[in-house]
DNA sequence: CGGATTTGTATATTAATCTAGACAAATAGC
DNA sequence: GCTATTTGTCTAGATTAATATACAAATCCG
């Protein structure tokens, strides 16, 4: 037998300990441990932390120790901090595909996330010169423009902007808004299986109209992404341009 | 391709970097990355590294940094340091079971190491009453008594004292002097197969010779191994007590 | 609204880490 | 033995990490 045996000596502290002068500074080792915590599914996405004061009397540091620590895990993007509500794990970004075909409701399912959207607005507008080239057809053309944000479990993932060349789709605005699906009204004209031709992407700061859509505290990112997608012929049928939240979202290019 | 490709933007270095407010102070990342050259064998045991002033200026750090590195090192025993001479890695000490058939030469050669030995001297003298009591002889019966250091390539390791009842082995000093071997000695004599019958380990310093005997510097420890050893019979034959330089040898037993 | 809670910010102080320079002590080589 | 080299030790100062308080600002709840 074990000269120290199974003797429990140490009390089976819930593991909140930090070493000093061991070569790494304290804020580093609660970093490190609150990132295990969260790694392991110990504190789940979307959780409440502690308040800093009950941490910081936790590990046995001061609250300033304490907070630079939560500075580098916000740092990575591993914890969010509001103030008068408290510090939350966050919400891993939706890893977003974009493919050929891509189906905002069926990636948020894949990732085991309840879709969700709200239909904002309809209107007929003449095509912009960049709007007539993306869809091959002369400038002026009546088009319909729909408004509309999507969710996942709740929080708004992206808006976009979607233009419909308004002759092929006479009643597409009425049926988005019975359906709240635009792939299920577009289904309901025959035009189900649209594909992507073409995307561009790219990122600024949100402006405020899209801050207020989609949640976003000021200086945050948007990605910018204009598709041209096409019918089963790759004849252009839509234009949409979809301002992701950045920290919400992983766009995904497989090559 | 990625946009990086492998252009080697970043020169060759040989890894002697450090990163000054990771959170991880410089003296750990330089003792780690000691630690890791030694390791894996780009640093051999017995090996001299640079001097202080140069791993000083390869990593870009101060002397007293970097000799806080070495300090760690050498507190786990990694490195020795020697004013004069220069810092070593350290040879991994020889493991050494202590079995029923224990032969120091045949551990060393496990150990992919050379045995070697120094006779040095043999005189006969009465039993005291501890060595009577263990080789069950008569308190007062002659014994011989030799003198002996044993080494593992060149290192000294072991100092001991060997007690024989005389009577049984009359010309034994002999042999041993001419055949450099206790154990071959003994063969030509027909007690080739002692074995161990009791054992007992302690330790405390070294005294001034055996500083000597094991060019130990002041302070160093040696582990006293006495062990009362027996013939096939299991009858006491020889007594003997080793000296082992602490921070070259691990003692085995066996559970 | 108003009070309680919680994060954010500022300032000052103490402790730990790193730097700088000088010199002693041991070793090696001539 | 003498000199150069290398580790050991000391003192002093600069930089970074951590502590101690205090208060502002945002959020939540009744």
């Amino acid at each position: 037998m074990d000269e120290f045996d199974n003797d429990p000596v140490t009390p089976p502290t819930p593991a909140a300990t930090v070493e000093r002068g061991s070569g790494i500074s304290l804020w580093k080792q609660i970093a490190e441990q609150l990132a295990a915590e969260i790694a392991d599914g110990r504190l789940q996405p979307g959780a409440r932390l502690p308040t800093e004061a009950e941490m910081a009397e936790r590990f046995g540091v001061n609250r300033h120790t304490l907070r630079r620590a939560l500075a580098a895990l916000s740092e990575g993007g591993v914890v969010e901090a509001t103030p008068g509500r408290g510090t939350f794990v966050k919400e891993p970004p939706i890893r977003y595909p974009i493919s050929a075909r891509t189906r905002f409701s069926e990636i948020v399912s894949g990732e085991g996330r309840a879709p969700g959207g709200r239909f904002l607005s309809a209107q007929r507008e003449p095509a912009t010169a960049e709007l007539a080239a993306a869809l091959k057809i002369p400038a002026g053309t009546e088009l319909l423009r729909i408004e509309m944000v999507r969710e996942a479990d709740g929080v708004p993932i992206v808006c976009g902007t979607h233009w419909y060349s308004a002759e092929r789709c006479r009643d597409l605005e009425f049926l988005v808004a019975a359906t709240g699906s635009v792939t299920r009204a577009l289904e309901a004209l025959g035009l189900g299986d649209y594909r992507r031709l073409e995307t561009r992407i790219t990122a600024r700061p949100a402006d405020e109209q899209e801050r207020g859509l989609l949640a976003l505290p000021a200086g945050r990112v948007v990605m910018v992404v204009e598709s041209i997608n096409g019918d089963a012929r790759r004849t252009p049928i839509q234009f949409t341009r979809s301002r992701f939240a950045a920290d919400r979202v992983q766009l995904l290019v497989k090559n």
